[in-house]
DNA sequence: CATGAATGAGGGTTCATTCAT
DNA sequence: CATGAATGAACCCTCATTCAT
């Protein structure tokens, strides 16, 4: 009605969204926290709110069901991993060098912030498939190696299988009590043969020296209460 | 006199415990079923017992907790692969063969009869760690593939990664809806390749042929309501 | 800015505990009810919700189990009865009065409403324990009775068995068919004179003129559903 | 049809009839000692055929429900009771000196048998209604008492109140953990000034040497695997 | 938007009792 | 009579979701 009260309006409008981001925030990291520590499993709203000191009403405020919450906190660890990893990943040219850098990478993550892997075990195989990161990453370099001949596998589906699987047991693997010297460089080496790569040229290209990934502190993984192991 | 009396103690005991058995056998059928058709989560229990027509109060005289119902079902799934494939892949004295052909029995059978598929799935990565399967077949030839030297992998658990994880993949791709020509060889040989198999001699041992692995008309898949596809 | 959201916040704070505190309230004299008419068994949590007609839910927000229940319910019968007797009893100076009178007054409130009777009994002895009646209240008169020479009991835990379990008796009685006249002096008299008053005196005290103690319209035992009687 | 079978048939329905009888007995001391262990409540059923390594068919065979079980039990109790104390009370021609040999024995021998105790503490006030003891025995005495002039108290009903009522109390001091010095004696002298009787007779009267009365090695209370405290 | 009391469908478990063998 | 598998009503308890304030 009156324009005088639009910058007013504004601020509050701006201060509003603020504060509504950083209580999903909130909700997202609690949930994180509380599917790492339980399982993926009935009980959780209960403990989401509790650890989030939010009321049950503010909850569904932002989420409409527990699936819901689910799904927006697969998709933000998958985001995070990529936004992680990515960096890393994309200097190399060779598709195989990708896919040994990733995978390394990957394992390393979850060695140091058992958050990650604790998710990503709990949540079942479904929980890579959230988000983007399988599409825009993994489908990406596997096409590349693919296209380029470097890797002899012919059928996308089949690749992906033969990449993904491996990684998801390493997530088991990860929490175990026994985590066996090189055995992160030995799957992405396996991987790599898996897909066609000439086992000299696999074994070169997983011992090479590896810039370790550091999580951003800010990250979701430390929010949520990751400590770092190792 | 006494003598008299005993057998037919024994008749009745007899017939008590065969009817026992039964039961029991209906009830983990039933299970298979469930599980199958709505996955491992809650409300197990009131539809097993529907679809064994079975009181509740049966139920609990078989089993304490719908886990340990899980349990038992996990485990006669794996002893029926076993005896089902475990006779086709024992004639090959070549762990590499071998392996190759349980990996390509198993996915044939899991195409074959989707409860099987489904309950692998459905019941995730945990499934499969029940029962013996593993301890007895799958890591008698992977012991068995280093000692000889045909796997140039060393660490077991290693190797037990880069085979099971694929294969857990494979049972996906098994329920999705397209199913690419050549798949079982396919992942059969990348298997082999990423334990260190030569990529000749891998693609060699799973272009051979193979007789497809039989389900008997009575086994616990079948009469779980598997029905045959394809 | 700030001061003016306080109000609010203390008025939703307080609206919330009120209808709370009502809540509770309706499920502990519902259950008083239930405990008086089925008596203290198993189903009394179903009995109870139907009667406050509340949820089961809304239950467990109150109560974690039935015995937790039952203790509420012990408590507060025991505090409503030192509320109503104490004022009555505590005027007498002396011990042997006092409990004469406590007794007598007991007895007559029994009689009045059944539903104080019943749940005694339907409690079994060891529903007089819960709360703080019998520590604040009987005990602290046989003290006095004790040290005064009042009563030639010299051992406490005597005295209470010599008070208690006629008491206790009289509760089966009262609910009985025939009540005979002057019961309830009869009973205060025999106490006396097992705790060693001379029958004269024992005789004299409980024959003398008592005020009836009335229950509150708004008791718990009248809210409970006692109709009174004669 | 032939008469000289009679005497066969004689002989084994005798022995069916000492069978029957053994197979009653096993139950009803299993169910005493089970009601001894874990109170008169849910799940007795079970214990008790476990205990008496009896099958459930054979229990419907001896009784009806769980209560006419109950019922069974407590009569037993009743009337062992009465054969071992009655004898030690009759020689006594004073009705106050019964009453008070009457209570101090039966708390002797709660006291020497813990099975005993339990039973009349967990059944319940119920527990001493039960069979034959009150009617033949305590009512008997104190018609006795009253008619003799002997008891002051002039209603029947009121006098087995104050005696019941401090006996059952004495039952769960007994399995407390305290037991005072000459409590025994002292609860007699209570419920005998409670009664009238004056005090100094009353303490005479319990003062009095009293052959302790000794439980037979194959009463029930034994069989039911009392062991004898003290 | 925040709050938290209330909901009630849904699931799990027990146990007295029946009944075919 | 003995047996023990089967029954199912009756309970207890949880937790995702709603809604008045």
């Amino acid at each position: 009605m009156k324009t005088t009260i639009d910058p007013c309006i504004d601020h509050r409008s701006r201060v509003g969204a603020e504060r509504r981001e950083r209580t999903r925030s909130r909700l997202v990291e609690s949930a994180l926290r509380v599917f790492t520590e339980h399982g993926v499993q009935t009980g959780t709203i209960d403990r989401v709110i509790r650890t989030a000191e939010v009321s049950r009403g503010t909850f569904y405020n932002y989420f409409r069901t527990d699936e819901d919450l689910y799904g927006a906190v697969a998709t933000e660890v998958g985001n995070e991993l990529i936004r992680i990893v990515n960096p890393l990943v994309l200097p190399h040219a060779d598709p195989a060098a990708r896919v040994a850098c990733g995978i390394r990478l990957v394992i390393g993550l979850a060695r140091g912030n058992r958050v990650l892997a604790e998710f990503l075990v709990r949540g079942g195989p479904g929980a890579l498939r959230h988000g983007l990161m399988i599409e825009q990453v993994v489908l990406r370099d596997i096409a590349l190696g693919i296209d380029s001949g470097a890797f002899s596998v012919r059928d996308t589906r089949l690749a992906l299988d033969l990449l993904l699987g491996p990684v998801s047991q390493a997530f088991h693997t990860v929490l175990g009590d026994e985590f066996p010297e090189g055995y992160a460089q030995g799957l992405a080496q396996g991987v790599l043969q898996a897909l066609g790569v000439p086992q000299s040229k696999a074994a070169r290209l997983c011992a090479a020296m590896l810039d370790e990934a550091v999580i951003p502190a800010d990250s979701l993984f430390c929010r949520a209460g990751g400590r770092m192991v190792r």
